[in-house]
DNA sequence: CCGGCGCTCGTAATCGATTACAAATATGAC
DNA sequence: GTCATATTTGTAATCGATTACGAGCGCCGG
């Protein structure tokens, strides 16, 4: 209990002398405890206790080669859409005694900072990637070399494929909303995508272009990015146009607020006149005014699935990365941003 | 150039032979370049480059006892707020060769895992804690340690001082939210305060209530905590009201989310009826509508100052924890939920 | 030409854990 | 009781870097 303050840092050694074993015995007894008598287990465990000792994580790292680090790379700390996932990481993380650190993409991909390096100096076992758009050497280095195994993808992943992801089924959450204004009636629909360069917007896109096929419903796609000056500019276009959709779908919350407030500052109201849903169902979006039906994407699932993916490869390593897709399922949340059309 | 793809690991061993130099060389010409002759400086280089060689840095840390490791301590992940903190530390840290790992507050509180320990086994070599609401023994504890010189706090502090901390100027931006609505002609102003745990709370109200004594304003603190939920009862408390404030200043723009949400369906409306003030700035407050009047913190300028506080700690390492408050300004906001009153 | 000073550089110790191997001890079958 | 086998335990090598110490060498003043 009586924590020695401070002095010099307890090491293995002193754990050893004061319960009168080898330090052999000493690391044994606390990873494997089996393969040690129950009396030095226990003059083990009280030298432990008494002396406040901590196993030194670099020297542990260096002789198994193994940190117990995961580095989470994202495209961009300051977007909260990660927040939960990461959050979700953690949860899943922590347990198993990994620990978490963080990374931006722009590091990877501009500064010299290259990913495979956080591999070869030892700075992380594994890697979770939120962001799609990984720079494609960066991706075939991975690839041809002995740490492709131990890279997940989570919510993006790259156009080319060749690595686990986890992601959300974005094209089956396009679908429902198309689904459900169809049920209420629109006939003409529109759609804000997201940015070019995203895997996400092909996929929302064209999940939604298809489920609109199938129904005989006109469409127009309009370029965007995730952000809410997309959603204005998409509302400049529509309040230019002379035959209006009756409804949007947009490719995130984000770009439906902005649609929203663009279109109601020019006194066109949501849902009467317009129907808006959005994409991701973040913690506004139910309070927005009018309140936004959207998709639910789960993020903390995402991000815990996601580390269990990694972890359970640690397990087979079997050294080229295996494309594994699992997909989570979303949830149409109906409020009042959608009306049958007038 | 041509990296060795797989094979072992490569070691400064491996530079040293390829250079025809020791490792002791290799090291110095690394880390200290003017310490070693051009010739031999080169020749490591280029043998660092044919080989790939990455430093490992368990061995380093091992060696150098010093992890160039950063913790991170949030309340929980998933609260976006400290997203673009996050952002502005690793801004920081990454430029010094720092590397961040993250973790929430709940795993140091409530399981074992003690805050000390992430210096006694290096995983950490300072921490910058997001969270006023660390357990006093964690508190004390580092404190009496050698290492409570390494600890900054950001955006939160402990209520019992004695440490270093990056902070808003909380009192400062209620004092400008009252000013606003007093030039507006607001004598009745009422306040939904944060969760009473928490120092931004008394930090908050304190700064409205001192600026509305010294203009002679009516007030008015209502209970609550930074959540949507603590907005929208606040929402129903005013409307069963005789005599309302004919304005409302908010410990959060969540809070003032739900209070215009609440207000707005019971046919009050922002900002004819009553005028609102949020805190935080958050991205949506722009866009939300009516448009929300904020105190806006510059998130990522406060984790930036956090990681320039800390890693200047390092360099005059005197052992106690020193109490420097670092309080950065706050600007408000002006938008279209405030008015004159009726 | 000698001695001293200042650079470079290499040898080897060191950081603190894990673990291969061998030694010591316990267990069980006969 | 003996011998073979299984279980515990200790000794010492090992992971890969950094760095104290001292050797070697060049330069300079006297």
């Amino acid at each position: 209990m009586a924590h020695v303050l401070d002095k010099k840092a307890v090491t293995i050694q002193d754990v050893a002398r004061q319960a009168n074993v080898s330090t052999a015995t000493v690391s044994r007894a606390l990873s494997a405890p089996n393969s040690v008598s129950a009396k030095k287990r226990d003059a083990v465990l009280a030298a432990v206790e008494s002396t406040g000792y901590r196993v030194n994580r670099a020297a542990r790292s260096l002789r198994t080669q193994r940190s117990n680090t995961v580095l989470a790379l994202l495209p961009t700390l300051g977007n909260p859409f990660f927040s939960q996932v990461l959050q979700g990481i953690v949860d899943v993380l922590t347990p198993a005694g990994q620990a978490l650190i963080v990374a931006e993409t722009d590091q990877i991909n501009n500064a010299g900072d290259d990913l495979i390096s956080y591999f070869e100096d030892q700075r992380a076992d594994g890697v979770i990637v939120l962001d799609g758009a990984l720079s494609p050497s960066s991706l075939a280095r991975l690839h041809n070399s002995s740490h492709g195994s131990r890279v997940v993808f989570a919510c993006e992943w790259p156009a080319s494929g060749g690595f686990p992801s986890v992601r959300s089924a974005n094209a089956d959450g396009a679908r429902k909303a198309v689904e459900h204004l169809y049920d209420l009636g629109h006939r003409f629909i529109a759609h804000v995508a997201g940015p070019e360069g995203n895997v996400l917007t092909p996929a929302r896109r064209d999940g939604f272009l298809e489920a609109c096929a199938e129904r005989h419903v006109a469409t127009l796609c309009m370029a965007g990015d995730f952000s809410l000056d997309a959603g204005i500019n998409a509302a400049a276009e529509i309040l230019a146009m002379e035959n209006r959709p009756t409804a949007v779908f947009c490719a995130s919350d984000v770009i439906a607020f902005g649609l929203i407030s663009g279109l109601t500052r020019a006194g066109v109201s949501v849902p009467e006149d317009i129907s808006i849903i959005g994409f991701d169902d973040i913690e506004y979006s139910e309070h927005f005014i009018p309140p936004l039906a959207s998709i639910r994407q789960d993020r903390v699932a995402l991000g815990q699935a996601a580390a269990r993916m990694l972890l359970d490869r640690y397990g087979s390593d079997s050294g080229a990365p295996v494309e594994e897709i699992r997909k989570l399922p979303v949830e149409f949340i109906a409020r009042a941003s959608t009306a049958a059309p007038r």
